[in-house]
DNA sequence: ATGAAAGCGCTAACAA
DNA sequence: TTGTTAGCGCTTTCAT
């Protein structure tokens, strides 16, 4: 069995509360503290963070819910929050609901079980009735990437729809006027954001809307190269192509690949999120970055302000931009 | 504050013990079953867990330590962990050391002092000095992908040496004579053998090995970019090239359409891991794959016998075999 | 089947 | 500064 400050206070003959006292940084004798090192090291004593948490009632472990793991930006920006938490000393608890409502709602009852101290999720619902349950309980929730409709907590976003906006102009820019689309679920945040960027840049530029130029793609892989065919197939006259997330630019890639169209002379291309992905894609595909190192530490920044600082204003929203990186992606029709 | 057992026993007027067995799936009478479901509804009690494990002595969490979760191999098996763990009742509790010895030491103890039940581990030491610590202190380890040398404990790999020789295979067969690897990190496990691998077929064929035709992509993407371009620049009668991992597949690409290399009529090429990847290529690439719900299926399998049947055998290591996916990355040389 | 009571390892009053 | 004590919410003997 592992050694309690029992064993190191019979050890060194001191009281408990001096053992405690000094494991949380109090002011104890200069001898005492050599002897209770001693003591630590001899019986390789390690708090015991569970008990710990029983009587604190923090249990210092974030949880983080998001809809797929395997998806890049997605664990990329819980990589980044993982770190900064655990050198401000907290636990990542994680789960991933599958883009799944109803595991969603499973894994607020599984953290909430066990007593997180916060959570911040991707939220796969648009309501978030669940996680209000979860905030009323006194529980700090923050979102990333999503807002949720019903909950009014404190959520880190990109400015998707200037975003969007700005890389459809890009394209208008170059020349195009039959610009189509791959968009993301319907019901999610996201998607409707960079829709309306898409309306944006339209509008401004006189062209008419037109729903054949509008595919969705599921926000997954199969969904963006069926997207693709679509689009393709629908419309002889689209010149150029606008894809919102990662996973559906690689599977509008392959669709390109397999139809054996040819980038950027039949179709001009803009993606999203992965760098490196663009960059193997022949040729170079321009994409629509988002500051994922920023986003981490934002949220986790909301978190902790409201952890540690007690902090009880009301939830704020912050709003980071998007960037743009050129490829060779994008043929200049004028 | 969240309602606790001794409010549902005041409620209904029965005794600490009841309630625990109820919630344990003791045997309770009919009508106090009723009745303390009514008041767990009432209250909306939740089971305080970090209690429970202080009592028991278990956390039912699992501590995963992996070298990048920004890596989809990782990634991946990550998310078929953590759901098969979540439907056993386990909380997963991640930490990414970014291939640093260093924080894998911290992780380690990090996860110790949080009392997790067992840790399952891509292994980022060869030695794994502090999983042995662990593993002593009662502690099931369980490595994945990678077999530390210091330390018998379960492990499930993936036959990297011969999925790697009979990829070679193939390239040999098509004709190739002068075939270049791009390996990881000298240390690591996988490393060695997937070049092991290599250097089977080409014995067996009866082809020299040749030092220059192997270049370290220390598993990274911008090591996969370099290291190709050291293979083609040093190598003007290579024909063929064989990348063992994602990232470096990735990297090799970039350097591939940099240089203006044409696959497979100037160089074949087969790669690893991600199949959304190698379709998205232009032309679609070969690859080697691996059993991503298979390993985690068996480790967290390995794991859970452990723990609850307590599992007291010697260690065992299981393998599993690499698959193979054909693309148009190779050029019929005879 | 149920209740009373002890105790898991720690923190936090309170007293000394 | 240090020791004593109570108690966090639960499980688990041991009686009943």
């Amino acid at each position: 069995m592992a050694a309690t400050i029992k064993d190191i206070a019979k050890r060194t003959g001191l009281g408990l509360a001096t053992i405690s006292s000094y494991l949380n940084g109090g002011n104890v004798r200069e001898k005492n503290r050599i002897l209770i090192e001693e003591a630590i090291e001899e019986l390789h004593f390690e708090v015991n963070e569970i008990a710990r948490g029983l009587k604190t009632n923090r249990t210092k472990i974030i949880g983080i819910i998001i809809p797929e793991l395997n998806n890049p930006f997605f664990s990329e920006v819980v990589a980044e929050m993982e770190d900064i938490l655990r050198n401000h000393g907290y636990a990542t608890m994680l789960c991933d609901c599958r883009t799944d409502e109803k595991r969603e709602a499973e894994a607020i009852e599984f953290l909430k079980k066990r007593r997180v101290d916060g959570v911040i999720s991707v939220p796969v619902t648009r309501e978030g009735t669940y996680f209000q349950e979860l905030q009323e309980s006194g529980i700090p929730v923050v979102t990333v990437d999503r807002k949720l409709e019903g909950l009014d907590c404190d959520c880190v976003l990109v400015d998707n729809r200037v975003g969007t906006k700005s890389a459809v102009e890009r394209l208008i820019q170059a020349g195009h006027r039959n610009i189509g689309i791959i968009t993301g679920k319907n019901d999610v945040y996201t998607t409707k954001e960079r829709l309306l960027g898409y309306y944006d840049a339209l509008d401004e530029a006189e062209i008419e809307r037109d729903d054949s130029m509008i595919a969705n793609g599921q926000f997954t892989i199969q969904g963006g190269a069926n997207a693709l065919k679509e689009l393709v197939e629908k419309n002889e006259k689209m010149t150029a192509v606008y894809v919102c997330n990662y996973e559906m630019m690689v599977g509008a890639m392959i669709e390109v690949n397999e139809l054996g169209i040819r980038i950027p002379i039949q179709l001009s291309f803009i993606g999203f999120d992965n760098i490196e992905f663009a960059k193997a894609c022949v040729p170079r595909l321009s994409i629509v970055t988002q500051p994922i190192k920023d986003i981490a530490k934002e949220a986790v920044n909301c978190m902790l302000e409201r952890l540690e600082d007690g902090k009880q204003t009301p939830a704020h929203t912050i709003s980071l931009p998007t960037d743009f990186m050129g490829g060779e992606s994008i043929q200049a029709l004028n």
